[in-house]
DNA sequence: CGAGCGATTGAAAAGACTCAACCACCGTGG
DNA sequence: CCACGGTGGTTGAGTCTTTTCAATCGCTCG
């Protein structure tokens, strides 16, 4: 089922089950803020989560997605400090808590959990750096339809490939993913519906084209 | 002596010893190429490195900087990919390769050294996601005032407190590390010596001003 | 000495941001 | 049931930052 926590079998397995706790967060609701110290690491059963840092003047950037089967909050609890970032509930969402202890029991313990972890982080610092040299070169258009695209990815579409991204983020999220003002963000979407790359229905977002909006999103590698 | 290989002794200390392999490069020389397959993990004995990843039409980023005691490669190799980025001496360095099989065994059976390695991964992300952020959010002026300020931190100065950043990078590299055109870094940096917050000598770059250029950088966290 | 590369400067253009206004939707309370 | 207020989305205009293109300068290496 899950995907890092899927090869612990055995009493490493009961350990687990008995010290973990569970909790359902509603769209909005925070599963761990930055700043705090990390108590344990959290497994998303179901939901979105989007984690986002806070910087300049308070706006805040998106670094990462979670979805079902995604763990958060390892990479401070290994660091050995607090979050640097705050995990937000973008729907509905059933999240379990292993504690600190148990989780560095397993890895070790475990050595092809650790593996997996440092697996996990490496590919989490690969995507990252690969966004730096986003960031660093490419314009707002190639970035957002990047970004749709991964959205895409991560999260699916409803009722078939053609469907709409499945994810609810307001147009100031959008933004703070792609790293542009929102009132930017606004026009540049704008521009992708009225090439026929997107359409919008509410806050939904339907890729059209995505052909076309991969050859936009100039994606290097 | 060196950071995190520095916990390994006894039986597993000889196998890399036996196992390793040394090299010389000289400012200019690659160490280890984007797109390559990784045989093994790279130890800064001596020296100083760039790592630049490759983006858009040809310009490069630089995603960070190693020196004597520092470990490279590690990620491409955990996450199972090919490097995502280059790595090449900025002057002339000491460099030992420990087999991609060494460095496995030692994770394996040495938790505490993967434990060392999650710690690193963990800190490069979030170093990462802090650049991200700054990217996102500060502009150049600021961007380039916390690059000089992290570079003195990493390669220290010359002669005293007072004196030059130990380390040569063009303009171009400078640029590539701020993200932004070598003519914007131009203008960038003569501005900060108008404002006598740093000095150059040919490519050296003295700070003259630490608690001023530190205003100017605006730090985030 | 000359070629060539890196650094610098200037000027114009493009991209993105800010500020301000307006619109659309939604839930609330009268 | 409807008016109201609020939030988020959209649009416009102007400004500022940054990029781009071009030209010049200075130094180093053959």
């Amino acid at each position: 089922m899950n995907s890092v926590l899927g090869s612990i079998e055995g009493s490493e397995l009961d350990a687990l089950s008995q010290s973990k706790s569970c909790g359902m967060f509603k769209r909005g609701e925070v599963v761990f803020e930055q700043g705090a110290q990390p108590l344990g690491i959290y497994c998303v059963h179901s939901g979105k989560i989007k984690v986002h840092r806070s910087g300049d003047e308070g706006r805040d950037q998106i670094v990462r997605f979670a979805k079902g089967g995604d763990v958060l909050g390892y990479r401070a609890l290994l660091a050995g400090e607090p979050y640097a970032a705050t995990a937000t509930a973008l729907e509905t969402s059933t999240i379990c808590c292993i504690p600190r202890a148990t989780f560095l029991d397993l890895l070790k313990s475990d050595g092809n959990f650790s593996m997996d972890v440092m697996r996990l982080l490496s590919g989490d610092l690969g995507n990252a750096e690969r966004q730096i040299v986003n960031l660093a070169q490419k314009p707002v258009r190639e970035r957002l339809a990047e970004t749709l695209l991964a959205l895409r990815e991560v999260y699916g579409t409803e009722n078939g490939p053609d469907g709409a991204i499945s994810v609810q983020l307001s147009r100031e999220d959008l933004a703070n993913v792609v790293g542009t003002a929102t009132e930017t963000l606004v026009r540049t979407i704008a521009d992708l519906k009225r090439e026929d790359l997107i359409a919008t229905d509410k806050k939904k977002i339907r890729i059209l084209d995505h052909a076309g909006l991969t050859e936009v999103a100039n994606v290097i590698d």
